[in-house]
Formats: C-alpha cells, structure tokens, sequence
DNA sequence: ATAAAAAATGTGTTCGAACACATTGATATT
DNA sequence: AATATCAATGTGTTCGAACACATTTTTTAT
C-alpha cells in the first residue's frame, strides 16, 4: 500500500502541486477539467494527508491552562494532577505547553481569582474542574467570550459554551453500587446512603449518585431495602454515625457517594458485630488501606487520572493533528475490590 | 515556555547547526571547546526536540502484520479485530500500514501457513495471539532471525523473544474471581470451576486462572468452600452439567475460566432452585445477555479490544517517535456486572 | 616553509503540506 | 492590433531535524 503525496497526484494529474493543493483545500481558481481529473484520482487513491507533515508546518506553539483544586488541600485531586503530569511530558515534544493553576476548593474567592490569573494569559484552552457550579458558568462565559476553548472533567454542568467534557454517567454510577449492594446485603435489611464531605460543595455529584442508587433499589421486583440518606460535614460524622450505630438497627449496607468513605470505614470497624458493607468512591491510599483488609467491600473509580490526562490528549491531537473533538465523553465506571486495585492504581 | 530548535541554539553558541548537531547525536568531530558549550546550552536550555520534525524526516512506511484467529470462527475475537481497525484507522495517515491475517483457531497448520505468508512480506513487526503455545515459540524464533519484532496479547508465552506483551495477571484475575465468589455465595458450599472451550487448547490460560483462583480460596482464614474442577468440551458440557445438577449437591457458584460462560449459564437456568452464582471471562453479546438479566451474576473483561489497539499503539508510537516499547504491559482486569457493562462495550 | 592529511565546522538538501508569489494563457477593452 | 484584466497554473519557500557534502582550519610530515 504505496502511501501518495501531493507530488505523487500531482504528476498522475498532469498538473502541479499547487494546483491539487487548491483542489483538496477548496480554494478555487481551478479549472474545471483539472478539478474533476483532481478530484477523481484523490478519490481513487483514498488520499491521505501526511499528518506529520501538516503538523510540522503549522507549527506554532499551542498553550493550555489546567485549572483544578491544589491536591494539597485535598488529596483526591493528586491523580488528576498526575495524569495532567503525564500529559505534559508526553505532549511537551509537539510543541504544546500545559500550566496547572491551583485554587482552594473550599473557597469560591481562590477560584475566580485563579481563573482571572489565566485569562490574562490568553490561552489556546482552558480545563477547568468545576466544583463551584455557580461560579464555573460565571468565568465559561467569559472565555467563550475570548475564543478560548473551554474543557471539563468530573462535572458535566450543563455542557453549555463547553467544547469537551471527559466523566463518567453519575446516576449509572450509584447504579452500579446499588446492584453490588443488593449482591451482598442480607434482604429486608436497611441500607445508609451518606453524603460526606468537609464543606458544602455546589456541585450535583451526589445527589445524581443517590438518584442513581435508590432508583436501582427500589424497582427491584418485590422492594427489599430500607433506604435512609444522611448528609454529614466531615466534622460530625464520628459523633452522629457512633450514636446511630449504638441504638438498636439494622443497618447491613452503607453507601458513601464521595471519596471520604475510609472515614466511615474507620469508625464502622467499631461495630464488626453488625456486619455492615460499605460501598464508596476512589482509590485514595485511605482507601484502599481498608478494601485491603475487606472493611471496604467495593469502591467505584472513578478515575480523575484518566479524566484529566485524556482530556488533554483530546485537545492536544486537535491542535496538532485536526481531530474532532468529541463533545461529551463518558468513561466506564470500574468495580473495584481488594484483588483488582491494583491494575487501576498503577495506571 | 519558548521552544528552541537546534537553529536556536547554533546562534546562541555562535557555531552551526551541523555543529550542533553532531553533539546532539554525538557523531564527534567537534572541538572540546565547541562540544562543551554546546553541551552546556542544550541542558540549560533543555533542549527538547521537535519530534513532528525528525518523525517527518525519517519518513517511511512501516508495516504491521496483524495475526489473529479469524472472528468469524470464534466470534471472542471480533473486539481485537475491532481494536486492529481502530489502531489502522488511528495510523493511516501517518505512515503506517497495518495488514490484518486470519487463521483457524482450531487447526495449528493453518496457523503455520498465515505465518509463512506473513513472513514472506517482511514486515517490520507481527502482533501474534499465541492459542498455540508451542507453534507460536517457533515461528517467534523465524521472525527474530530475522529482525522482525513480535508483539504479543493475550497470553504471555515466556517473553522470549518477544519485544512487547499486552495483557492481563492471570492469576490475579482468578484471584478476583474468588473474591467475589465469596462475597455472594454462602460458606461452606461447593464451588465449580469449569474449564469450557470448543476444542483442546494448547495455551496455559485457564490454568492459570485456576491457579489463582483456588490459591485465593483455599487460604481463607477458616477454609469455607468445597472446590471442584472440570475440564469440559462444548460439545459434553449439556449432558454432564445437567448430571451433576440433577443430583443432590450443594453447587452455589460457578466460576467459568473461558468466555463459554454463557452456554454454563443456559443450563444452570433450568435449576433455578439451586440459585447457583456464576462468574466467567469476557463481554461477548450472549454473555451480556445472562448478565443483563442476573443469569451470570459477574464478567471479568480481559478487554482484548484495548490489548489489541494498545499493542499496536506502542508500536507505532516506536517507529514514529522514537518512544520505548514496555516489555509488559499489564491491563487492569475489569469487574462487570449487569449496571456497569455498557461502559466497556462502547470503547 | 610547503604540501598533504586530518580534524573541525559550515552549507545545502530532503521529508510533505501549505501558502505566498510568479508566470502563463485567455478574454475583454480601447 | 495592442494593452489591460483576470482566471488558471506553476514555482519557490517555510516548518525543524537529519544527514550528505563542501569548505575552512589545524596538525603532521617532508
């Protein structure tokens, strides 16, 4: 399979290159016996353009801006900063330079000021993850504005002035966890859903993930479980969920919708009597600290990491190589236990 | 974050690019003096090259032979097929030609004879699915003579010879499947573990899995389960299985090492009494089906279509970029059940 | 001191696509 | 018929790295 330039359907055509070059971009001033002799061999041929060859012409160096709360306030964002990590490395080569921008995600003021910082810079696109729903509208509007390509991971918000999102179906997701539950909680039983988290975020997650898991539960044919939610500051859990525990219950499931469940693990493993399964998010070291040891049942990923990394990835090969740019893009949801984090962790 | 080109820093060393050249790639020729500068420079600056460039320059059409068993036999190959097309389809434009062989995975001559063919072409690299343990050894060793690199997915052979393997720990994955056995088949019960495959298979796959498997089991804290394995060919699997259930037993879950799992499940259907769990390999269509309705409780996907494409990434990614090929590369080993397939089958 | 040999350095071309610019040929205008 | 106008086509340069080849400088031998 002979790979054809233009040169090569330049000389079938009988014609110069410049002239298919104005065939294949549509640029008129072509005669029409020439265009369709063109037009017809590029067809027969199945012409493709060198890739690399188109890249290293427009060569120009394109500038991304990643916005995302510091991992060092919360540690659940360090793999998303590892993929974006990874991103730079790989793409550094082409001609595409990626900047991390941190904000405090407890703190609405640290994000808008963050997002001031980068437009300032006038970058080819931004990544935002948007844990302030409000204010993430706000600022999109404002790159819109600008022509700067605006991309998302983790929420979908309302995908408006949104070029990609990279996530994952939330209500599938509490799904998900309502079929592992059913699987291994003793029927009739009552099952805790907690939303946990150290501030008030305005952010929808959880409450997709409990729409998710209580509709599962409860079409179930004859409906066995007694569903209770609870939300909780990461500061009153260990009173609330002690004194919860000691009264009389039958509580034999619990599903965390965030990624705190190693603190609802920790405090349950006062209670091994009630043999209570817990179901949670992400494999933070914490974590899996406790799926290790089966207090943890089932943790559900949902991969930061590779949200991040091919987020960028996506914008990178537009750049470079023309790719479409796919509007929404929905990860699989992985099941995780105490034998298969492994693969998941080192990835 | 200004990107220097070798132009660039010929200037700022007040030599010519040729100069810089040669220390770059140290062919020598160059004076102490000028080597040192240049040297200094390159790391001040860290002088990373425009890989879009030197991919362009060293231009030429590098050729992938795909061998695989035909699909259309075993249909559990159709998503590495698709994985190929993908990776042709990702490829084409730059410079890299894949051609994809079919053969009979039940006859090794037909096996033998794609690979004369193949070698016949001399590609610049095989990607091998060794069903056939022994003969895969010995047309590795023809290819290596000569200097045709062989990629292999799937089964991990022994590495000899082989510059790149993408596939799963086989072993952890039956320990994966015992874990979850545990979590939702009640103690003390007897578990089966079925070898299922349409004809003898000269691959150490469901061994290994086996392996894994019982090792898991058998090391519970208080030994629960009663273990029982079965080599069967499809072609048994009917009349034997319904035996076994007929009588009385104490069968409660049933862990298949192959992607047959579907027809175990078609039987065990008939004996609903028993409420027999079940959990076997891969996301073929009729498996999901069993899935979708509870039939088959978990599949592990061994995600042949990412092995396929990611083998043929790599390897395109080396002849292009210059980027080193991982010996192994190990997939994580997914967990589905009935609300997360989707996820997989859409990539 | 001069020629020859060797070492060091510089120059120019190539890869394929893209596009600016130059040239040719045909038609219209005076 | 001569010149202007415009469409059609062709030519040449650029992107950055790689490498062949040409030129300059230094060293060695006579």
């Amino acid at each position: 399979m002979k790979k054809y330039t233009i040169k090569d359907i330049a000389e079938l055509a009988g014609v110069s290159k410049g002239t298919v070059d104005r065939v294949i971009h549509k640029r008129g001033k072509v005669s029409p016996a020439a265009l369709e002799k063109v037009t017809k061999l590029l067809e027969e041929i199945d012409y493709q353009p060198n890739l690399i060859a188109r890249s290293l012409k427009n060569t120009k160096n394109y500038h991304i801006c990643v916005i995302q709360p510091d991992p060092k306030i919360d540690p659940y964002w360090q793999p998303c900063t590892n993929g974006v990590n990874d991103a730079i490395n790989e793409y550094n080569s082409f001609g595409i330079t990626i900047d991390s921008y941190y904000f405090d995600h407890t703190d609405t003021r640290s994000f808008l000021e963050v997002n001031k910082t980068v437009l300032k810079q006038l970058p080819d696109a931004v990544l935002i993850t948007p844990v302030f729903h409000k204010e993430s509208i706000e600022v999109i509007k404002i790159y819109n504005a600008n022509n700067i390509i605006v991309s998302t991971i983790n929420d979908p918000l309302e995908l408006n002035g949104i070029t990609n999102y990279v996530g994952q179906d939330l209500i599938q997701s509490g799904r998900i966890a309502a079929r592992l539950m059913e699987m291994i909680v003793p029927k009739n039983r009552t099952i805790l859903i907690i939303h946990l988290d150290e501030v008030f975020n305005n952010s929808i997650h959880m409450q997709l993930k409990e729409k998710g898991f209580k509709n599962y539960l409860e079409r179930l044919p004859n409906s066995k479980f007694n569903l209770k939610t609870c939300s909780l500051q990461q500061t009153d859990l260990d009173k609330k969920l002690h004194d919860l525990l000691k009264k009389p219950n039958d509580i034999s499931g619990i599903f965390v919708t965030t990624s705190k469940v190693y603190s609802v693990a920790n405090i349950v493993k006062d209670f091994p009597d009630l043999e209570i399964k817990i179901i949670g998010y992400d494999l933070l070291d914490e974590n899996i600290k406790y799926l290790k040891n089966n207090a943890i049942d089932f943790l559900i990923n949902q991969n930061p990491k590779h949200q991040a990394y091919l987020c960028i990835t996506q914008l990178a090969e537009y750049f470079l190589f023309d790719k479409k740019i796919p509007r929404q893009k929905l990860l699989p949801i992985d099941i995780i236990n105490s034998e298969n984090f492994d693969g998941y962790t080192h990835n």
